[in-house]
DNA sequence: CAACTATTCAATTAAACTATTGAATAGTTT
DNA sequence: AAACTATTCAATAGTTTAATTGAATAGTTG
């Protein structure tokens, strides 16, 4: 095989995973999967689009090899094709954080709004934890928190936090934490704690990055 | 600021870098850099475009803060943004290699038809060199030899090879390799040894990922 | 300063991508 | 089987991307 036509074939299969990658909404598809499996319709609502392009977006993942599906009954299942998925996306995170002061920007100023700036490294996190030095909260929702947590973490769903808000030691650091860099449920959990009185954290990662760094976790 | 505007924000942005990095030219543009630094006509002929396609090229990416640029009379040349954005790279090519079979085919059919499927690890090969066991050549141009090298390789550019191969010691195994999975030179090298009757075989990847993963390197 | 080289810019055309809409299909429930 | 839900398909229009061409710019050399 001549050179020119092995190297045009590699990085032209290389270019359809990267396209398949290249446009915001199947990012945040990606990075919702990353917390497990999520119907059509789900993925649709979580990401705020409609049906129809969901589907669409979803196909082209599909397409491209980075998500697989299952049906149950007449709904249909996507989730990552592999771990080799959430790394790839995680480096194109990582790269966009360091790289696009924008990106930092626009972090700043959100978590300036939620009064949640201070945050935790997860090895800050685990070391406090070791101590018993802190609540640890997951405020994703509960089906999230059943296919794998941080050990030793309480799932509060963030819309119902303000109710069970009393169940929390106030003479102690509460860390809320949930999907990734990006969900917000963590910042919308620490503005309320603060609110009520609580030294809140945010971790300033998710789930999947505790998880990757093999960290202890558990699942229910 | 509200959720939404935050996450359209974010992935937008995220989307743009991936967007930069989503065309086969572009990637193998990256991998090239990853040497080193090139100037724009450099760069043209190692991939086999025009001048001015590789200028347009060289701007997305810069555009997208992934590559940086330095002037030297006439001359401008392009060099990555930092270590991250070879990751992100590293990790796309990962996910294809393991992910899509036609990647995985056209390589095999390649190197079938150089003679060069046998392949070595860095791991395997960083041991066999402790005990001596092979001869490593490492077969780029000589300015990329310079900017960093496998400790205790010989730098034998792939067209110099076939003048050079009577240093080379016969009754020891040879390793060739050079930029990367991609790259060709290790295969041609083979290709030619092995008509010489010599033992070779090539590194599974290249100099990028061996300098990486923190095995022993020299710089001239 | 004229001739030359390297790079960038601008305009064009063809192709690909995206969101929207409404219809079609697969499966469930009554 | 009819009504319903979830998903996919197909067609459309507006936008973006890519390669080509030739001109413009920046810098060097005789």
């Amino acid at each position: 095989m001549e050179k020119r036509t092995f190297k045009n074939k590699v990085y032209q299969q290389l270019a359809n995973i990267v396209k398949a990658m290249s446009n915001p909404h199947r990012l945040e598809i990606l990075e919702l999967l990353a917390q497990g499996q999520f119907s059509v319709a789900e993925i649709a609502e979580e990401t705020d689009i409609t049906g129809a392009n969901a589907s669409q977006h979803l196909q082209v993942l599909k397409q491209a090899q980075l998500v697989e599906t299952q049906r149950d009954g007449n709904r249909v299942y996507y989730q990552l094709a592999g771990l080799s998925v959430y790394k790839a996306w995680k480096a194109l995170r990582d790269l966009g954080i360091e790289r696009i002061a924008e990106i930092e920007r626009v972090m700043q100023q959100f978590r300036e709004s939620r009064q949640s700036l201070e945050t935790l490294t997860s090895e800050e996190l685990a070391e406090k934890m070791q101590n018993e030095e802190t609540t640890v909260i997951d405020v994703r929702p509960q089906q999230e928190f059943d296919e794998g947590h941080i050990a030793g973490a309480l799932n509060i769903p963030v819309e119902e936090l303000s109710e069970k808000i009393e169940e929390l030691p106030k003479n102690q650091e509460v860390v809320a934490y949930c999907r990734g860099p990006f969900c917000v449920f963590a910042d919308d959990a620490v503005e309320l704690l603060r609110e009520k009185g609580f030294n809140a954290k945010r971790l300033d990662e998710g789930y999947p990055e505790w998880m990757i760094e093999e960290l202890p976790i558990e699942q229910s």
